[in-house]
RNA sequence: GGGCGGGUAGCUCAGCUGGCUAGAGCGCGUGCUUUACAAGCAUGAGGUCCCGGGUUCGAGCCCCGGCCUGCCCA
């Protein structure tokens, strides 16, 4: 099958197409897995969500393109390439010296290249419609270079600089690590408590700029206004102090200040004043820092004394910016110095930043604990040790050496995201108002509103604004007039009062139900959005909006100018108005409305604002479009027109609904609330590290000069390389300490080279004595990448043009802040405008549930308790798996997926999947029975038309059915309720299909040509709603349907023909419309149906045998009501005949209610119907018994229903206060209840 | 610490803008090898919708307060 797929090149889109206008493009590229290792059950989710969404925009229409590849991933991968080689014997010691740089990455080629495959093969055997043949990797040449080309143009900039921070440092295997590489252990530490000298300091020079240092004594201290009782002991001339607590004393050697709270009354005596650190003399800052824990005494509320840390603290902290994470984040806030006094071994060192030693030389050179202990004991010998205590407390530890990690200062790339231009550009992004989509026609003679907007297609002027492509795309090209328009307009300046806002609601109330139908009006302080249809107005021609709205305003502003006393213009000329294109869109408009007082917080989120109507017709969505258009004579013909109807019968079926669904400039996010989590994170971004100690990936375009001292020719040969726009030169000399083997205070040029390979420059550079980085930049920077490089950025190409935004990125939770964003933020940077003005690189993230295994706990290889999708496809069949993950893909829910061993194969297989394999099966069988009730290869004809008058009413009920699948599908799939499409799936086909609709055919279909034409088309409208979720079995049991000599047209159905060699995946998506709905022929089987489900649970309780029939006494009319279908409610429900009740009843027989009339059943009792060998004189008493039995369940159960109905009636208000519908149905309930129990002869 | 979820049948989960007797799959009971399907058909049983308040004619759903639990960020 997936032969036949790729030979027929489906798969692959002709991005030319739609740079055409020829067809809408749909764009869908991979998160593009590690290399690391194999698929698991999480990347089966996300690739078949992406698939149905592929598959089926295939089918609608639109050029689809899944673009493929996958990730190099470089920690990761190097980490398990390292743990390879180490277990093989071919590595010892620290990676770095140990092999050539080279040779290993030679090695990690090789294994990406193994699992490259694995995984390309993981994904074509779950049936992934892929475009193979532009198949990518992060770091082939294509995505290389995207990478350094973005590098090299935020270089120039600025927006790349090199910074300092801490990283996980492993001291033994001597290389920065991970977060995830780490794990946190308890040890058995202390809590040290040191005192720290206070001094002030006295200028010494005119300049203010020599300082010395003078102790502060206690009794200055108190004129200060410190006043602790502990302290009281505490001689006035006596040198004062602060103790800070610690569990690491040796790193106060790098300390730059002491924190304290500001809501500490300490706080304002300190104001200053500053703190030296003995030994090394070094005379810092007291700063005040809300990160410090007030001690449990000074504790302001009962939360802060609970704090575990409050027990420990003294409300003094030292602060270590080098050191670690908390003291940097201080360091930045308050511009501290940052002094790193370890070297690599996690040994005391004056060469690696630290220069003022003093008389603490005697820590150098000393290990981390050993210094530790040293550092106690030199403040024990000063009197300024006041305690030690005992402390648990937990520490990162590297997992490769076991080692304690050294939080550890160093050199390394940034980008700097938190210009405006990454992250608020990414923000800008986000879908969160309304759009609207231009200025109301005015002086429309037909009151028509919007003319189709032509597509100019195949022009050379269609190439040049895509953007243009892209909102013409959206237009609803079928609508007409009678639209339902949302309408803003705007206060020409100042805001309405309470009372004007009323005024304003009022006035559309005043037209309203006349001219048109106002769903909800809402008006804010200086603007209106109104959700309005207009009627029409004389035969075929309706009230233009504009009109409608010159009136509004009009009037509105007459009586509010009245009430004012004044006269001239209250509101803006121009209204904005917006075609509502579907259901969809009008509840997302009708959202807006309701929410908007909420979101301008004039309102809490669940009171009411007062100047806010809704019908209860909108909120609930049962508008039926022929009272909307009131006046106005609408045909059955004219359906199509109508912007929305009810939701069983919505014309939009035929309009592929996700199209219409976000905003194409726009990000929306699915489900919306991660819209909240994506702009949290741009709010608090920090500027992201790009840079990785690694070998595995792109390494930095970046060279380095030790001295910054160039002959001329050289400087004079890059500076023509710059020129050129082939490097970029950085020639400011660079201070301080770089850890990675420099010394302070070196100068440093730099290069930055466009394209890494352009040996050219290189050789110029390295002739001049420029070194390169030797680091990679972080897989993050090229997966950010992915929407460009993938389609060829930065060269113009026909894929950026057509695919660039993409249409739908499916992924998880945590990718939001780790890919999500920062795509957006290149995409918008680098692409198009750009500068922060580019494109999206797509318009809805689809966020998708996690799967963990039975205990909850995420999949992952580290745990052992992933699944390989293989593994399943063995054991259930990948249509199974697809189905099933489908069905699972809820919007609140964590998947739980419990794992077992496959008692056959030995395989990782879960029960969960069996309902996918049944239900796979269960079409097949289906589909198969379905076949051979149809005639075989006949001559090929034209398709019959089927007259709709001539089917049964069962055939009729299964086309309803089919319709309201298809709207319930193309609403799941447009709405990414990937569960909903899944269950909509399954009922149609298991439980209207098989249950009923074959099992009442059966009778009849072999000798009814219509019914076999309906038969045929239901099976192919089913094969192609289910095709984007099981591939596999619908595009075999197509190959067959093909072949067959039947082909029906009914009105209301489009099923084309497929676009490429009969393929399944080619063949148009179906369209419904309302002819396919027959609701009387529906509402009349429904009541067959309901009788025969009535009748089986007689036979069930009497467990008569199914070959057994009975039968059924009915009144005359009833029996003819039974009898016109045929015979499908006699094999429904197992009868024998049906008879006219009249007069005595056979001995035996039940009598029964039946559809509110009196029936009876007879027959019931037969030897063959009990098995045999049994005397009928028993029986008859014990179907007496059960008899009895059925009738007091009945009876019990209507006394429930009838009590609780009679209960909310006896509400007096209820009968006030609810809608007077809802109230006439339960009276009619009720009525019918007392009807039948009174009829069973029964009371209440 | 900040943010976002979840708690509904024995299990895994749906449940829309508050309105029929709260649903599905699996499991369980009963009957059935019925000419597509026993991985099936038919028919049942099974619920303190986590707890406590509140709003409402009406709450699984909205609000407040708890308890339990998961994830993301720091």
């Amino acid at each position: 099958m997936r032969a036949r797929w790729e030979a027929s090149g489906a798969f692959h889109a002709d991005a030319g197409r739609v740079v055409r206008g020829e067809a809408p493009g749909y764009c869908v590229l991979i998160p593009p897995p590690n290399v690391t290792a194999q698929l698991h059950l999480g990347h089966a989710l996300n690739n078949t969500l992406q698939d149905v969404l592929v598959r089926a925009k295939r089918m609608q229409g639109f050029e689809a393109l899944w673009m493929p590849g996958t990730d190099h991933a470089g920690i990761a991968t190097q980490a398990v390439v390292e743990k390879r080689l180490r277990a093989e014997g071919k590595l010892r010691g620290p990676l770095k010296g140990a092999m050539a740089r080279d040779e290993f990455i030679g090695q990690v080629q090789a294994w990406k290249d193994e699992y490259e495959a694995v995984i390309t093969n993981q994904l074509k055997m779950m049936g992934c419609s892929c475009d193979w043949a532009r198949q990518r990797f992060t770091m082939d040449p294509q995505c290389a270079r995207a990478v350094y080309e973005a590098f090299y143009r935020l270089f120039l900039d600025g927006l790349i600089y090199r910074g300092k921070r801490l990283v996980n440092w492993d001291p033994l295997l001597q290389t920065a690590v991970a977060d995830d590489e780490c794990y946190d252990e308890e040890i058995d530490g202390n809590f040290y408590y040191l005192r720290y000298p206070l001094v002030s300091r006295r200028v010494l020079d005119e300049a203010g700029q020599k300082f010395e240092a003078v102790p502060v004594t206690w009794g200055e201290l108190r004129r200060r206004g410190w006043n602790q009782l502990e302290d009281a002991a505490h001689a006035d001339d006596l040198a004062a102090w602060v103790t800070v607590a610690t569990t690491r004393p040796e790193t106060y050697l790098g300390d730059t200040a002491v924190a304290v709270s500001p809501h500490d009354p300490r706080a304002t005596a300190l104001r200053g004043l500053y703190a030296q650190l003995p030994l090394v003399g070094r005379v810092v800052p007291i700063v005040e820092d809300d990160y410090v824990v007030l001690p449990e005494r000074l504790a302001r509320s009962d939360e802060e004394k609970a704090d575990p840390k409050a027990k420990m603290a003294t409300g003094f902290l030292k602060v270590t910016p080098a050191h670690d994470p908390n003291d940097e984040q201080i360091g930045l806030r308050h511009r501290l110095a940052v002094i790193n006094i370890f070297g690599p071994d996690a040994s005391v060192s004056d060469k690696h930043g630290w220069s003022d030693v003093g008389d603490a030389h005697v820590f150098v050179g000393k290990k981390r604990e050993e210094a530790r202990k040293l550092v106690v004991m030199e403040f024990k010998a000063r009197g300024l040790h006041e305690a030690t205590r005992p402390h648990r407390h937990s520490v990162k530890h590297s997992d490769r050496s076991k080692a304690i990690v050294e939080p550890y200062l160093s050199d390394q790339w940034y980008v700097r995201v938190t210009d405006p231009r990454l992250a608020q550009a990414a923000n800008e992004a986000l879908a969160t108002d309304v759009q609207t989509v231009g200025r109301v026609v005015v002086d429309s003679s037909r009151g028509a509103g919007f003319q189709p907007a032509q597509l100019s297609v195949g022009s050379e002027a269609a190439l040049v604004d895509k953007s243009m492509l892209r909102a013409e795309r959206r237009l609803p090209h079928w609508q007409r007039g009678g639209s339902t328009y949302f309408v803003t307009y705007r206060t020409l300046d100042g805001a309405l009062g309470d009372t004007e806002r009323q005024v304003v609601i009022d006035a559309w109330k005043h037209f309203d139900g006349e001219r048109y139908e106002a769903h909800a009006v809402v008006v804010m302080p200086d603007h209106v959005h109104v959700l309005v249809s207009p009627y029409v107005k004389s035969e075929g021609v309706w009230h233009s909006i504009s009109e409608i709205l010159d009136s509004i305003k009009r009037h509105s502003a007459l009586v509010i100018n009245q009430a004012r006393g004044q006269q001239g213009q209250l509101w803006q000329d121009e209204s904005f108005d917006h075609i509502i294109r579907n259901s969809d869109d009008y509840f997302e408009k009708l959202r807006y409305i309701i929410e908007n007082p909420v979101a301008a917080g004039l309102c809490g989120p669940r009171e009411s604002y007062r100047h806010l109507t809704v019908t209860d017709e909108a909120r609930q969505g049962r508008l039926r479009a022929p009272e909307r258009v009131r006046g106005g004579a609408v045909t059955g013909g004219q359906v199509g027109n109508l912007p929305h109807a009810e939701l069983g019968n919505l014309p939009h079926a035929t309009i592929p609904s996700s199209q219409t669904t976000a905003q194409t400039d726009r990000i929306t996010f699915h489900p919306a609330r991660y819209a909240k989590t994506y702009q949290h994170w741009h709010e608090g971004i920090r500027d992201w590290c790009i840079s990785r100690q690694l070998w595995w990936g792109h390494q930095v375009p970046v060279w380095t000069h030790a001295t910054g001292e160039h002959a001329a020719a050289e400087l004079h040969a890059l500076r023509e390389l710059e020129m050129a726009g082939r490097v970029r030169l950085d020639l400011q000399p660079v201070m301080g300490a770089d850890v990675f083997g420099g010394t302070s205070g070196e100068r440093k040029h730099r290069v930055c080279v466009r394209n890494p390979g352009d040996a050219e420059a290189v050789a110029v550079i390295e002739r001049a004595g420029f070194v390169r980085d030797p680091d990679v930049l972080d897989t993050w920077f090229s997966s950010a990448l992915w929407p460009l490089s993938t389609l060829g950025w930065p060269e113009n190409t026909q894929e950026l043009a057509a695919f660039n935004p993409s249409s739908t990125l499916c992924t998880a939770r945590e990718i939001i802040t780790l890919w999500v964003s920062r795509m957006v933020m290149f995409n918008r940077y680098l692409y198009g405008a750009g500068g922060g003005k580019g494109p999206v690189p797509f318009t809805d993230v689809v966020i998708h549930a996690v799967i963990q295994d039975g205990e909850g706990r995420k999949m992952s290889k580290s745990l052992g308790n992933g699944i390989d999708p293989l593994d399943i496809i063995a054991t259930h069949g990948s249509d199974a798996m697809r189905f099933t993950l489908c069905a699972l893909a809820t919007q609140t829910q964590d998947v739980r997926m419990p794992v077992q061993k496959d008692a056959k194969s030995g395989r990782n297989s879960s029960a969960k999947f069996d309902q996918g394999r049944n239900f796979c099966n269960k079409l097949w069988n289906a589909c198969r029975f379905a076949i051979s009730k149809l005639p075989a290869a006949g001559p090929e004809g034209a398709a019959v038309d089927i007259d709709p008058a001539a089917l049964s009413i069962v055939d009729r009920w299964m086309l309803g059915r089919v319709h309201a699948a298809v709207v319930a599908i193309d609403r799941a799939i447009g709405e990414y309720q990937f569960a909903d499409y899944a269950t909509a799936l399954y009922d149609l086909v298991w439980r209207d299909f098989c249950d009923w609709y074959l099992e009442a055919i059966k009778p009849t279909v072999e000798k009814s040509p219509a019914q076999q034409g309906v038969l045929a088309a239901v099976i192919d409208v089913i094969l192609r709603l289910a095709h984007p979720a099981m591939p596999y079995v619908t595009e075999a049991i197509f190959e067959h349907t093909r072949q067959l000599g039947v082909r029906a047209r009914l009105a209301g159905l489009e099923l084309g023909e497929p676009r490429r060699a009969g393929l399944l995946c080619t063949a148009p998506w179906p369209q419904v419309g309302p002819e396919l709905v027959d609701e009387r022929a529906s509402a009349a089987f429904e009541r067959l149906r309901t009788l025969v489900e009535q009748v089986r649970e007689v036979r069930a309780s009497q467990q008569i045998k199914p070959q057994h029939k009975v039968t059924l006494h009915a009144p005359a009319a009833l029996r003819a009501e039974l009898a016109a279908p045929g015979p499908l409610v006699m094999a429904l429900a197992g009868l024998a005949a049906v008879e006219v009740l009249a007069g005595e009843l056979p001995a035996g027989a039940i009598k029964l209610r039946l559809l509110g009339e009196d029936c009876a059943i007879s027959g019931l009792v037969s030897a063959s119907a009990l098995g045999g060998g049994v005397g009928s004189g028993v029986d008859a008493a014990a179907h007496a018994a059960a008899s009895a039995e059925l009738a007091a369940k009945r009876a019990g159960d209507l006394r429930k229903q009838h009590a609780t109905i009679a209960a909310r009636l006896a509400n007096p208000g209820y009968a006030q206060r609810a809608p007077a519908k809802l109230v006439e149905e339960s009276k009619a309930q009720l009525l019918a209840l007392e009807d039948e129990l009174k009829s069973m002869g029964m009371t209440l």
